[in-house]
RNA sequence: GGCCCGGUAGUUCAGUUGGUUAGAACGCCAGCCUGUCACGCUGGAGGUCGACGGUUCGAGCCCGUUCCGGGUCGCCA
């Protein structure tokens, strides 16, 4: 530090700088007027002093959240008088001259310690005065760490850092792109990439073995609480010569990693669990599971099947056991059944085990000795267990029993706080089948290597067809799919044709990557784990704009910056375009 | 794009069955105060109740339209 501005910084000043002449700068947080004596809060990035005066002149144009340079001398505070809650609280800065360093600042729109309670979009377009609270200031400071420790992760495991473009071509599947006009094409257009996802296929091809890039990317579709309209970043990486169980190895040693360095509470222990897709569907009713939920699903569609119960006749059922819930009030029950009726299900059946293990609840009267004794053992019954039952189409089974799952965990407090439990859900099928279109398309990446290879896809009903397909999944939370890549021109004009594509289709729409994989392509796999949901779970915040420093609202418009904005007419006739 | 909720002072909110001059807290301004740290005390300013239209003797409140915000679903290969 040059002294010019400060000899020291707002959080540094100690019992052992006491009589030292001292000079700081910073934002003026509060005042506590005395009429004698006046104390002053000086903020800056790194703490608060508090100054002391005795001359109110001093102050004249020294509003609140102006910026002054203060000079004095660092006293010690009578023991009485010390603030605890700072880390210069024993000291503080006598001072003799106060220079205004900006303009008086203006009356501010919220107060800055409070923010937290502002509406969203006053904060977001006051973001410089937002980011002054110590808590967004800590989410800077826990981006920027987290962000370099991904890279000495990656750097350490051998990957090598590519940049990939920012303006390329628009691409036919996926998300809608941004699109970016080309003033020398006329009518032609630039596209912001969706993820990196054909340049780190080409890179394989092109003979690099471990790539990785914390990389920008851009979707036109609508935000949600842990969806960035816009923009966001993934750590993107992929690897030659691998398979699945190589690049869960990488994904597993750095999630393991920073969520170890940077999380509050116990991470999964290495290797994390895989569950195949329909196994998840089936025992979570969701392929994005929160293991934290110790409830599970069971099939209870052939226990039902020879019981005359209407309501469950002809479709598949579900059940959860929640140990101890029959102790819960009428009033919880009502309400279970009121948000089982949210979510579109008849209503919410169960069984409850009274306090001296009888049986209670409207279906017991349908079911024989043998059936409730056999239900009993199934489910090791024990008093107060409660067993709910789901019952719906079969498209819809499965998900119901998932939110049902969700909220009787939540509703019982059986989601612990402290701790992230990992998995990844395996063997996603290649294909769906489209109802509205009535067609076969693919359910994920149209790039994923079919599992069985050309064999499985020429002889296999498409939708069984399983793909080299995963997800990583923390908290309920999925941070990333990723896939083992296909890599042989002749087995992708196979599975795309079962999607209705032609090769010529795949050809034009898919050029750069199929043409490369002509001339030699080796077989790889990867991710790309979202970052800013990484930073979400780590800060303990429920939306991702609280770990982005400019986010963009909920409606994809920047209220800082004022985008989108309409531009000039000159402007739009350099690219060719007229607004009707 | 569908559905649900909301819009009252700079901010966060209250406002009863439609009834006198629309309130509180914090912030702001002025004054007082020599040990506070969310300082305290006294006083003051500050409102097109999102907008437009309607019902009514009378609308912050009821109805319609519209704008804006939040959530959710669609969407996110």
């Amino acid at each position: 530090m040059n002294g010019q501005y400060r000899t020291h910084t707002c959080g540094e000043l100690r019992e052992a700088h006491i009589g030292q002449a001292a000079v700081l700068s910073g934002w003026c947080e509060t005042f506590r007027d005395h009429g004698g004596v006046i104390f002053v809060d000086l903020r800056d990035a790194y703490g608060v002093t508090q100054l002391v005066l005795h001359d109110a002149a001093q102050l004249k144009g020294v509003t609140r959240e102006t910026v002054v340079k203060a000079r004095g001398t660092v006293v010690l505070r009578d023991a009485e008088t010390v603030n605890p809650k700072i880390a210069t609280g024993t000291v503080e800065l006598r001072t003799d001259t106060v220079e205004l360093l900006s303009a008086p600042a203006a009356a501010l729109p919220f107060e800055i310690t409070g923010s937290e309670s502002v509406r969203e979009d006053l904060r977001l377009k006051y973001r410089y005065l937002d980011l002054r609270t110590q808590k967004m200031q800590a989410n800077l400071k826990l981006r920027a760490a987290v962000i370099r420790r991904l890279r000495e992760n990656m750097e350490a495991l051998g990957f090598l850092e590519v940049h990939t473009p920012i303006l390329t071509a628009s691409s036919p599947e996926g998300a809608r792109d941004y699109l970016v006009p080309s003033r020398k094409y006329k009518g032609k257009f630039y596209a912001l990439p969706q993820a990196p996802q054909q340049f780190k296929q080409l890179l394989m091809a092109s003979g690099v073995d471990r790539y990785y890039q914390i990389a920008p990317c851009f979707r036109d579709e609508d935000a949600r609480n842990d969806r960035s309209p816009g923009e966001f970043y993934q750590l993107d990486f992929e690897i030659a010569f691998a398979t699945q169980e190589d690049v869960f190895e990488v994904t597993e040693t750095v999630l393991y990693d920073i969520f170890t360095a940077f999380g509050s509470g116990a991470v999964t222990e290495k290797p994390f669990p895989r569950i195949p897709y329909k196994d998840a569907m089936l025992n979570y009713g969701t392929d994005k599971p929160d293991l934290r939920n110790p409830l599970l699903i069971t099939d209870l569609t052939d226990f039902f099947a020879d019981v005359a119960f209407k309501p469950f006749q002809g479709k598949p059922v579900r059940a959860i056991k929640a140990p101890g819930c029959a102790k819960q009030s009428k009033t919880w029950f009502e309400g279970m059944l009121q948000y089982a009726l949210s979510i579109g299900m008849g209503g919410l059946g169960y069984i409850s085990v009274t306090e001296d293990g009888g049986l209670k609840g409207p279906i017991v009267k349908f079911l024989s000795e043998e059936k409730l004794t056999a239900f009993r053992a199934q489910f090791a019954l024990a008093p107060w267990d409660t067993v709910f039952f789901i019952c719906d189409r079969p498209k819809a089974v499965n998900k119901l029993a998932g939110q049902i799952r969700t909220e009787l965990g939540s509703r019982l407090g059986l989601i612990a706080g402290d701790v992230y439990k990992f998995c990844f859900i395996v063997d996603f099928p290649m294909y769906e089948y489209n109802d509205e279109t009535r067609k076969i398309d693919f359910m994920h990446n149209p790039f994923s290597m079919p599992q069985g290879g050309l064999e499985a896809i020429q002889s296999q009903d498409p939708l069984d067809v399983l793909a080299y397909q995963y997800d990583i999944v923390v908290n309920g939370v999925e941070l990333s799919s990723g896939a083992v890549r296909n890599n042989i021109p002749e087995l992708m004009e196979a599975a795309f044709a079962i999607a209705g594509y032609s090769a010529e289709d795949v050809e034009k729409r898919f050029s750069a990557v199929y043409n490369a994989f002509r001339y030699g392509a080796p077989p790889h796999a990867g991710m790309a784990p979202g970052v800013d949901r990484m930073l979400m779970l780590l800060a303990k915040e429920d939306s991702i704009r609280e770990v982005v420093p400019f986010p963009m609202n909920g409606n994809a418009q920047d209220l800082l910056m004022n985008a989108p904005c309409e531009v000039s007419e000159a402007q739009l006739r350099e690219v060719h375009i007229r607004i009707r």
